[in-house]
RNA sequence: GGAGAAAUACCCAAGCCUGGUUGAAGGGACUGGUCUUGAAAACCAGCAGGUCGGAGACGGCGCGGGGGUUCGAAUCCCUCUUUCUCCGCCA
């Protein structure tokens, strides 16, 4: 969603950026929003003046009950009536105007940075950045849920009865090695300054549509029967929530936030649920980080976000690597978007673990999340990132920690969250 | 889950019963001024912030949200949300 004046004033800019997203059949749209725009405006206008006389024959009245004049206030109210026959006929034109270009506005993707490369879908994301030497050991690394099983870490098959495909129990050293990597990631926020912040793991659907476009909306989220509530994806969903419709001082920004939360996804989109392991799953849990902040700090924030993840990544001997989201890959929220990847020894390739998004004014604008200055009030700019999502960020760890015995080393950075452990040994 | 009470501008708070120059009294905070060497205090003055339409003059909306009654709603009615108190239940 973008500003409707930028429609107004500018078509050929907000056509020139579907292009880059799409091929494609949004470009009428953009020539119908602004044709019903127009019309919306006349019928306001027009409105507007009669509400306007409205009023002021009304508070004649008022005067004339006070005066006792009743054969006058008879003959006003008559002609108030006929104003207000016609208000109707137009409120309900507006309306109807008002909620077509705000369907419509929805669907228009943001405006992209200039620096997204131009491609059509994930195939032609570019590599940014690699961070430490991609390693291949000598030996093989198993698959991660043999890894897990080695240490009786992991039963799907029980989960599998309970809840279905796509869910996991963790057992033992594996399941506190899950929670460890979960509670360093939320020190290491705390420690560069976020504040941490557990949210609620429910929200309702006005929030929904807020974060997030329709369709991500119906790939994603799991609705709770007979209630207005949905588990979220992330708790960027109710981080960014929780500034809904506030105007926020601008000696607040930038809020910087580090939340934890269970992540449920139905992963309904093109992928779907994979058979062995626990790298895409219906429940998970994560780290993320959120900045709200003024327009003009928000590529500062976007690089020193991803660059938190990949330092995080790096200090458990994790290679990583920043794919750039290309045009065609980018949801239509967002401005500009990266992904920190990690570096799988096993299939010697990376593998999304995170992805570091900045939306310019997207969420604020469907949200109402605004902050004034002496300039007036304006839109905020949001950014979201993952400082880490397991079990995917386990696997990463698992299998770039893994000796040739089995055994996994714990590095200095997460031992005291292992009860001072250096090692993890399988037992015989 | 049950029973009550409440939500008014940046904050506190009147108004609601008895609808009409109240788009909102009074404080506090804030801004400017007088006084002071400076500050405090005192006094004077300003002060809805928002949002939509308009080039502007202006105008529309706006007393938690949404409906309704009425010529007219902060005020009456319905509904939703949130907060508080009490009871129940639970980790």
């Amino acid at each position: 969603m973008i500003d409707i004046k930028l429609i107004r004033e500018n078509k050929e800019l907000v056509k020139e950026n579907i292009k880059k997203k799409f091929q494609d059949p949004k470009l009428p749209l953009v020539d119908q929003i602004f044709e019903l725009d127009l019309k919306y405006r006349e019928a306001k206008k027009e409105a507007d003046q009669l509400r306007a006389e409205k009023n002021e024959n009304s508070a004649k009245i008022g005067t004339l009950v006070r005066d006792k004049k009743t054969e006058e206030i008879v003959k006003l109210k008559e002609t108030i009536q006929q104003t207000s026959e016609k208000i109707k006929q137009l409120e309900t034109l507006e309306e109807t105007l008002e909620k077509e270009i705000k369907e419509k506005m929805m669907t228009i993707p943001n405006i992209i940075d200039s620096s997204v490369p131009i491609g059509k879908d994930d195939n032609e994301n570019v590599e940014n950045e690699k961070f430490g030497e991609p390693f291949v050991p000598t030996f093989e690394i198993p698959h991660h849920a043999d890894i897990m099983a080695k240490l009786s870490g992991i039963d799907k098959e029980s989960a599998g009865r309970t809840s279905g495909n796509g869910f996991y129990y963790l057992i033992g050293d594996i399941a506190r090695l899950h929670s460890a990597m979960i509670s360093y990631a939320r020190d290491f926020m705390i420690d560069k300054g976020f504040t941490y912040c557990i949210p609620p793991f429910m929200i309702r659907s006005e929030v929904v549509t807020g974060v997030m476009s329709f369709e991500e909306m119906d790939e994603m989220m799991y609705k709770i029967e007979g209630e207005d509530l949905y588990l979220i994806g992330t708790s960027e969903h109710s981080m960014i929530g929780k500034f809904q419709n506030q105007i926020v001082k601008k000696e607040e920004l930038p809020i910087c936030m580090t939340s934890y939360s269970p992540c449920f996804r139905k992963e309904v989109g093109s992928h779907g649920i994979e058979e062995r392991g626990v790298y895409r799953v219906h429940q998970f849990e994560k780290q993320e980080m959120i900045v709200i902040c003024d327009a003009s700090d928000g590529m500062g924030w976007y690089k020193k976000m991803w660059e938190s993840t990949v330092e995080f990544f790096r200090s458990l001997d994790i290679p990583v690597r920043t794919l750039e989201c290309c045009s065609g890959d980018l949801a239509n929220l967002k401005v500009k978007s990266c992904d920190v990847e990690a570096w799988s020894p096993r299939q010697k390739k990376y593998f999304e673990v995170g992805s570091c998004s900045i939306l310019g004014d997207a969420q604020a604008r469907r949200l109402g999340i605004r902050t004034k200055d002496q300039n007036g009030t304006h839109y905020v700019t949001t950014l979201n990132n993952t400082v880490l999502a397991t079990p995917r960020g386990l696997i990463a760890f698992l299998e770039n920690n893994l000796n040739e015995d089995g055994s996994i080393n714990i590095p200095a950075s997460l031992s005291p969250y292992m009860g001072g452990k250096t090692v993890l040994t399988p037992k015989k």
